[in-house]
DNA sequence: GTCTATAGAAGGATAGAC
DNA sequence: GTCTATCCTTCTATAGAC
């Protein structure tokens, strides 16, 4: 594959990962990506094949990126307060980047699961949430935490995180009346939510 | 109307519910809504004219049914611990009732915004949020709150209630090795949720 | 590799009989 | 009110020239 190749195949990756995430797997149009993509529709087929390929291309790779980032911010062996520190000050600044991200992703999840689950890396993903799950049981042998449930106490952390995103439309809305910055909204909580999540299930 | 009609009408909406919450609007199908409905496509156009009216209707009910929902569980005088107790208990309880409404809602949102917001009926939902503000603000002058920002502690509360059936799909992916029960998990959060949301923002 | 032109299928919408 | 038959647009996908 030579350079000319790649970047058409470049440009057509980004014009799709925009107009998916921004569409949806059932809402994109083939001649949108293309005209974003600054080429013609028989491109698309040239070098994907299908709407759905790649649509599976685009998903895998984003869906992909987004794990990894999510797990590596939990990584590292800081006590848990700093922990929870570096992974929202990381994984908001990370979805700030993609703000359209998580909600492409769960969605797609829930509309096509059969589609999607061929598409996951499960040893690891599995992998990455085990590794984690060993970090929070040395936590509470340590005492430094409570005896939570680790399925739920990752739930609550990385939904506090992901929610915003994912609701963003909705809490536009609400909030339409004041002159409302999102992303200042975003910036309050990596400051505030690792607080939040200490005092909610440190050791008393 | 009589009661043929009715029943008919009723039918088409609560399969187009069925449908549109499943697909959304970009992938649902109208002859998939006249399968399930038991009737034919010809009939859906001459109840609800179009698919953009049919789901608005469909939509616009399911939207103000589950905000009318959602504040009424914080609509009450109890003191913070218990407001949330039961907020949890009632909203959770609502959510399994109907486990795919905050996915389809938060999408459609997203996903079509400008087509959304004309179906909104604003007055009532930002003078349920005022309401619950005010609330917000009586327990803090009390002392029994944190000063917290009202805002984020209004995403907090309904994300860690919301996020689980956003994330659904994807939760079960994770998961998917052990023998998982998504009820069991959101019964669990009905118990945890007030007692972590309120070591998390009582006064100290 | 890239384009134009078009095939072929799907899906929303309507006409008209009953 | 309900049905069958069909129109017409939209969209994915391919053929074939360059």
């Amino acid at each position: 594959m030579n350079d000319k190749a790649n970047l058409t195949e470049n440009k057509i990756f980004n014009a799709a990962a925009d107009v998916f995430g921004e569409k949806g797997l059932d809402g994109a149009r083939m001649q949108e990506i293309a005209d974003k993509a600054g080429i013609n529709k028989a491109l698309l087929h040239y070098y994907f094949r299908s709407k759905e390929k790649l649509f599976d291309a685009v998903f895998s790779k984003l869906a992909g990126f987004m794990f990894a980032k999510l797990f590596s911010c939990f990584d590292n062996d800081l006590p848990l307060e700093e922990k929870l520190q570096l992974f929202y000050q990381e994984h908001l600044s990370f979805l700030q980047a993609h703000p359209r991200m998580p909600a492409f992703i769960l969605n797609e999840i829930n509309q096509h699961p059969k589609h999607i689950a061929g598409v996951f890396n499960m040893e690891r993903i599995h992998s990455l949430r085990d590794k984690l799950f060993q970090q929070i049981d040395v936590e509470i042998s340590q005492g430094r935490l409570q005896n939570v449930d680790k399925t739920q106490l990752l739930i609550n952390i990385v939904g506090l995180s992901v929610f915003p995103f994912a609701a963003r439309g909705l809490i536009e809305i609400l909030l339409a009346e004041d002159q409302f910055n999102f992303d200042e909204l975003i910036n309050q909580r990596k400051k505030e939510l690792p607080e939040f999540v200490i005092n909610a299930v440190k050791a008393q």
